[in-house]
DNA sequence: GTCTATAGATCGATAGAC
DNA sequence: GTCTATCGATCTATAGAC
């Protein structure tokens, strides 16, 4: 695993990526050491600051690839006109993305701390911006008479906070396909919005 | 604020759990130091192991006590007999107790992959205890006719995981008052589990 | 019970050879 | 671009004085 000299490989930015998000979702930002990431890699520790400046740097840009590509990919869904069959886009939507990236999603909540102050807040606005994406949808349904919310605000944070409780309990070949997972927090969902 | 010589303090236990548990909380078990701890409450570094034997006992103490109380507080409430009401009154127990712990709170999910292996799963056995409290609602609420839901436990942990979401938002003084998000939350919850 | 002092390990980051 | 080597700081935990 150990490398000898020179360089041998031109996807070593990529893997740092890859152990670092591994590492830090499983053991935690402040847990991990430098060094750790680079015998994950097959590197020496020095080796690692040709692609980051710091370690600071390196988890922000992690958090900040993540919450760019969430976004990139909700912007990319055709949605549907009607505000109910919007929300049940935007569910299995959610839910799938995030299942794709257990790592990411576990850092991009848990290591907000453990930003500088102006890499927080820069992570913050995109994280706004992709609730108000659902918020919109809220909105909507409220404004065509479909949905009764007492708040839309509230209502975004806590479908939110309901669907990414998904990651913290479901393993692929359980009892259940992650479509029938889709359609049971979908009909949650659903009727807590509707009368 | 610095202590010179001598026992100056018999509760100096508690002050440091209570240092420990906010430092822990904002910053995270990994990223504090025992000398802030120790610097926060007054005393040196030394002086924290005539109280626990070391860092991850002092982690793992926190959590049970926390869970330990949640227990015995929500087995101290007077439940109601019938399933809606019951539910009812878990919601806004759970959302009561926690808002008054937030740091505990943070915590007791932020950390428990810094816990050793054995104190993971004691805590794990507590958690899923609390669990299996509001499932138990959740069952006598589907047997009654009451509730209509797909899968009991799955309603379970995607209410609690709602329900938890207000800690990441919530402050005192803002523009609803704690009861009136109880019955935000409750009337989304009421729906998601009901027809 | 708290202090001072420190052992022993590990950390982030840098310098310079190749 | 990666290596080896290392600086200076910091960490947990312990030992012994008071």
């Amino acid at each position: 695993m150990a490398r000898t000299q020179g360089s041998h490989s031109d996807i070593t930015g990529p893997r740092i990526r890859s152990a670092a998000l591994q590492l830090f979702a499983r053991h935690g930002y402040a847990a991990v050491s430098m060094r750790q990431i680079a015998k994950e890699v097959g590197v020496q520790a020095g080796a690692l600051y040709n692609y980051t400046p710091d370690k600071q740097s390196l988890l922000h840009s992690l958090m900040e690839g993540h919450m760019r590509e969430l976004l990139a990919a909700w912007q990319a869904v055709d949605e549907p006109a009607d505000a109910l069959a919007r929300l049940e886009c935007f569910v299995r939507f959610h839910i799938g993305f995030h299942m794709q990236r257990p790592d990411a999603v576990f850092i991009a909540y848990m290591e907000l701390r453990n930003l500088s102050e102006e890499n927080f807040t820069a992570i913050e606005t995109l994280r706004r911006s992709y609730e108000d994406a659902l918020e919109a949808v809220m909105k909507q349904g409220v404004e065509a008479g479909q949905f009764t919310l007492p708040d839309t605000k509230i209502a975004t944070l806590a479908v939110i906070a309901m669907l990414n409780g998904v990651m913290t309990w479901y393993r692929s070949g359980g009892r259940l396909s992650l479509h029938e997972v889709e359609s049971v927090y979908w009909d949650m969902v659903r009727k807590s919005v509707t009368t």
